[in-house]
RNA sequence: GCGGGUGUAGCUCAGCUGGUUAGAGCGUCGGGUUGUGGUUCCGAAGGCCGUGGGUUCAAGUCCCAUCACUCGCCCCA
């Protein structure tokens, strides 16, 4: 029997012209937000259990986690996200960080699933927080980033939608407004938040079935349609446009919009993580039709740090899966072409192989990237394995150019060939590899 | 955990109602002579038709089981 060649299910392999395209994304996602003065950080991938009960359900633990036992008999996990990890690195030097506190890590994250389009069991996660900052030019900070990200990346604002709501609007007008118990909200949350999916005939039925009887005879579900229909802030009920929460949400909105961020917008639609949330939330999503789904979300949550028995720290961040992201940049034909790292490919002619190690050498020191052929093969299967690789410049080396020290350089795509000196070579291919063509 | 789809060459797939030695394109390898790739020409290798069982004179094709992959649902920290 064989052994099988498949990786482990749900996880990828990442052969170099996939590692390549994971390079750019992550290279771009570092450039943007140390721009904003964010600072780098990273954590073993194994966490104790305990961190996650405390903050999530126990089910979501059990069933999609990979959980198991140390030769200590310590109940570990593989972390299935960052932020429990962050909040308890937070906690543990609390009195001792500069705030605000602006930390970012790429984890490569697992959670155990069935895999589907977009979501595997493994990926890596921008996960980008600010910690120590009460009013909402956190939230501000945060959303410009992402849109900065987005324009990193060179999408233009068509092509994805900020979406914003507020854990504490959406808590005053279920509980409040609609006089709703807590059963009631928490699970016409759940509803609300599939409510894009199901036909609307089916939301109002569903709605109507964890009503009381006065409540369907009173127009709570015609209410509460008519807060999810809402296009704008402005459209809510009298009542809730004073809510501190409101006037939050319309603050971080009226000035992303006055900056320019003219796709950021009011959602009543939008729940995301109904558990731990403590105030604006956000999600972006893709525009295009075949692709119309959440890419990247957060919001705040300041009651993380304050589990590990410390004083609560506010926090607002979010994360942003390398696995949408790709899907994104594709579905968009934002990908630009990734060729190797390798600036030169070495052929050599004839049995010249001691006699270039000089010259491989003096390229080195240049910080010429180069990679030589030792096959001894003839002169055109070394060309092909030079197209192979993706390669742009070949360098021919023979007993004539090695004793002139005049070298043949090609260019693969253009079918240029010309003979130069060392110097010559190294700065040619430095332009070429700083602005490809 | 539930439901749908698909498993034939390295890859993408074709094989109609079951009928001799299983096909294509791409890729791979060799060649068109000795210092030049991509386009072209000639040639070759490569398949237990996912696995096990059943029906039949006969199974890639029909039935059952099983495994794998995949798309949804649930869940989404």
């Amino acid at each position: 029997m064989a052994l099988s060649t498949q990786p482990y299910k749900g996880a990828r392999d990442f052969y170099p012209e996939d590692k390549r395209l994971q390079k750019y994304m992550f290279s771009r996602l570092r450039e943007v937000v140390e721009r904003f003065g964010y600072e780098e950080y990273d954590a073993p991938i194994l966490e104790p259990l305990e961190i996650y009960l405390a903050k999530t359900g126990e089910e979501i633990v059990n069933e999609q986690t990979y959980v198991f036992e140390d030769r200590g008999g310590r109940k570990v996990v593989i972390r299935p996200e960052m932020t429990p990890t962050v909040s308890r690195m937070v906690a543990a030097k609390r009195q001792e960080l500069a705030y605000p506190l602006r930390w970012y890590s790429i984890p490569n994250l697992w959670r155990y699933e069935r895999p589907q389009r977009g979501r595997l069991r493994e990926h890596w996660q921008l996960n980008v927080d600010i910690f120590g900052v009460k009013d909402t030019s956190a939230e501000l900070e945060i959303i410009t980033l992402v849109d900065a990200l987005f324009k990193a990346f060179g999408a233009s604002r068509s092509m994805y939608d900020i979406r914003l709501n507020h854990r504490q609007l959406m808590n005053y007008l279920l509980h409040d407004y609609l006089a709703l118990n807590e059963k009631a909200v928490h699970d016409i949350s759940k509803l609300i938040d599939r409510m894009n999916k199901m036909e609307r005939r089916d939301f109002i039925s569903k709605v109507d079935a964890l009503l009381s009887p006065e409540q369907r005879e009173n127009g709570t579900n015609e209410r509460l349609l008519s807060i999810l229909d809402a296009k704008q802030l402005g459209d809510l009920p009298a009542e809730a446009l004073s809510q501190p929460a409101t006037i939050e949400l319309k603050s971080v909105i009226g000035q992303l919009n006055n900056a320019g961020i003219s796709n950021a917008r009011f959602d009543p639609t939008l729940m995301r993580g109904f558990d731990y949330y403590t105030g604006v939330v956000f999600e972006v999503f893709d525009t295009d039709p075949e692709n119309n789904r959440s890419m990247t979300g957060g919001g705040r949550y300041d009651g993380l740090v304050g589990l590990f028995g410390v004083e609560p720290v506010p926090t607002v961040g979010f994360g942003w899966g390398d696995i949408t992201l790709a899907n994104f940049l594709e579905s968009h034909r934002l990908l630009p072409a990734l060729k190797p790292e390798t600036d030169v490919y070495l052929v050599l002619v004839g049995d010249v192989s001691q006699a270039a190690q000089k010259l491989l050498a003096d390229l080195r020191e240049q910080a010429v990237n180069v990679a030589v052929d030792l096959s001894g093969r003839k002169i055109g299967d070394q060309f092909k394995t030079a197209e192979k690789k993706g390669l742009t410049y070949v360098l021919i080396v023979g007993e004539a150019e090695l004793s002139q020290q005049q070298y043949k350089l090609k260019n693969l795509e253009t079918g240029e060939e010309e003979t130069h000196s060392l110097g010559q070579i190294v700065s040619l291919v430095k332009d070429y590899r700083n602005n490809p063509t």
